[in-house]
RNA sequence: UGUCCCGUGGUGUAAUUGGCAACACGUCUGACUCUGGAUCAGAAGAGUCCAGGUUCGAACCCUGGCGGGACAACCA
């Protein structure tokens, strides 16, 4: 729902935002979304795009790109690419606003030699066990370095030939001279410059030192001119050094404002375990359609729509929290169910025989596409003398509330005639193989001679002109709603050994023959699917499961147990 | 045994900044239905971590506990 989608919902950051508009801290509203190009973007840092972007439309303000590519050793174009196009694809724009936090270093080095030369900043020539050993403990204060007094020429020569390249990896770094007592960490002498011997992804081999993330991103927003630098909780410690540097700067302070990320049951969110799926082969790729990254969400059928409503739904606090997929789900299906086509398709086939339907005769009914929306149209589907239905759609010793096809027991076939089960046909070991039917040619669906209600209404194909497909099935990724919330085992030991099962033997409506990657459609009765960007080829059709309708049979069944 | 942050139905959030706790998801009924979908109607479910205090009045303010989280990378 749009109104859903712009219906402003209050949160603290926004209260902090309004204060200082209107105590004239600042004039205008400009945020920025900083990811590290070190791995894909997934649904956690969805919430914070939505954010940011959002607050910036909110406040008729801008949002910039900003990539902290501070660490050349980890960071990669690749990551870089697929960053730039899932924004885009949950439908935010940075305009020309595309910034890397490499293109102010040689702003930030300026800004190191004046803090240096306001003895605010020295070179350290510890080891980085000795520096580690001399920060002391939370509890307990560090000590100083014996570096820590050298005189500003000394500090000044040594940068620039630390700069120069004329040290080895760790002989030196620059760090900024606070207070090795403080009870926060991030105030004990900070590092802000360390020498890395490598070539960085957009400034090549022109440095040799590199800047720390505390060292480069307050001043890095300084310079974009950012107003409110929204950050995750983990950064509210950092917030007092953020501050301090730019004080001792001197330069337009942005205000930080942190908020808890997301978690997600069933889900787990940090990269580096992300990473670990994807490197063990626990799934097929980082855009597995069970990953909870945006390109697995997008391979899945999921729609930006229905990220960003999850996202405003969620809210932003300061606590820490988990929100139920369920309500992820929901804002999917409520998106899906007014947009996607409805079609039939028969997961598992059961061959239907209609005996007193006339061998060789065909005719076309008439299908609604989509019931929540008429512009949708309708289409034709064929119906002949054999047909699959679902197997699960036929019970043989029928449960009470099961309304569905059993030995004498009539459903309506959707859109089409209703039947009667009067035969049911085994092989040696006793499986159904084949129902043999009849019909009632008065019951044509649409032609109100309809009088007869029967209770059950299910899907079929018919056999002659179904296409056949592949389709996935997914499953929760893990059976836990918090994998990584046990101190004992991994969150691997939670891995649900049933999250895909592929089903090869999927019959389709002929009118899905001509389908195209990432085409979304609901199967009647059965859920959402999207036709597969990756393994659909000439040859094969491959649909994914995108959720499953809301299946109130299913929960029967389940309490029946 | 430090500093900082946070504690509201099962879950996620709200409470016009001190006026008798609201919304959504989920759950459970029922209606309707040629999708056991959608839709519609309704129900159950918290007295706001605990204990004091201030106040006519506290989820909101104060004090003290308790509980959870973050911080000891030349990562971000």
């Amino acid at each position: 729902m749009s109104e859903n989608e712009n219906k402003p919902q209050s949160n603290f950051i926004k209260e902090i935002i309004n204060e200082d508009l209107k105590n004239g801290k600042y004039e205008k509203v400009h945020t920025r979304f900083p990811p590290e190009p070190n791995g894909y973007l997934h649904i956690g840092h969805a919430k914070s795009i939505c954010l940011n972007f959002g607050l910036a439309k909110e406040y008729g303000g801008k949002c910039n790109l900003r990539f902290d590519d501070t660490n050349p050793s980890k960071e990669d174009v690749e990551y870089v690419n697929s960053i730039m196009e899932d924004i885009k694809w949950l439908g935010f724009d940075w305009e020309d606003r595309l910034f890397y936090a490499s293109d102010y270093f040689d702003a930030l080095y300026e800004y190191a030699v004046k803090l240096i030369k306001k003895g605010k900043a020295y070179v350290d020539s510890c080891t980085s066990e000795e520096i580690s050993e001399y920060r002391g403990m939370p509890t307990k204060p560090g000590i100083e370095s014996p570096y820590r007094n050298r005189s500003v020429e000394e500090n000044l020569d040594l940068f620039e030939r630390m700069k120069n390249g004329e040290f080895k990896d760790g002989e030196h770094v620059l760090r900024a001279k606070i207070d090795m007592t403080s009870p926060n960490m991030n105030l004990r002498d900070p590092i802000m410059y360390r020498i890395r011997h490598e070539s960085h992804h957009r400034t090549g081999d022109k440095w040799r030192i590199y800047p720390m993330y505390d060292w480069a991103h307050g001043q890095s927003d300084s310079i974009e001119g950012i107003t409110h630098s929204v950050c995750t909780l983990e950064f509210e410690n950092h917030r007092p050094l953020y501050d301090w540097f730019l004080d001792e700067l001197e330069i337009h302070h942005p205000r930080q404002i942190e908020f808890a990320r997301l978690n997600l049951t069933y889900t787990i969110m940090s990269k580096r375990k992300l990473l670990e799926l994807v490197e063990g082969k626990y799934v097929d790729g980082w855009d597995d359609p069970r990953m909870p990254t945006l390109s697995g969400f997008r391979r899945r059928g999921f729609t930006p729509e229905s990220i960003r409503n999850f996202a405003d739904r969620i809210g932003v606090v300061k606590r820490d929290s988990i929100a139920d997929v369920s309500l992820l789900e929901h804002s999917l299906r409520e998106d899906l169910n007014k947009r996607a086509l409805r079609r039939m398709a028969v997961l598992r086939p059961l061959k239907v025989t209609i005996t007193n339907y006339p061998e060789g005769k065909e005719e076309t009914l008439e299908a609604v596409n989509n019931p929540e929306d008429e512009s949708a149209g309708k289409r034709g589907i064929p119906f002949s003398r054999e047909l699959y239905i679902e197997d699960r759609d036929f019970q043989e010793n029928p449960h009470r509330k099961f309304f569905r096809l059993a030995p004498g027991r009539e459903v309506r076939l959707r859109y089409a005639y209703i039947i009667k089960c009067e035969e049911v046909i085994k092989d040696e070991s006793g499986n159904v193989i084949e129902l043999l039917c009849t019909y009632d040619p008065e019951t044509k669906s649409g032609t109100g001679t309809a009088q007869r209600k029967v209770k059950g209404t299910i899907h079929w194909v018919t056999r002659k002109d179904s296409i056949d497909a592949e389709i996935r099935l997914y499953d929760r990724l893990f059976t836990a709603e918090n994998p990584d919330g046990d101190k004992e085992k991994s969150f691997k030991e939670f891995l649900n050994p049933d999250s895909l099962e592929i089903l090869s033997d999927c019959k389709l409506e002929p009118s899905l023959a001509n389908v195209k990657p990432g085409d979304k459609f609901q199967f009647e009765r059965n859920g959402y699917f999207c036709v597969d960007t990756k393994e659909t080829g000439n040859e094969k059709i491959v649909f994914n499961r995108t959720v499953t309708l809301r299946d109130t049979w299913a929960k029967i069944a389940k309490n029946r147990n």
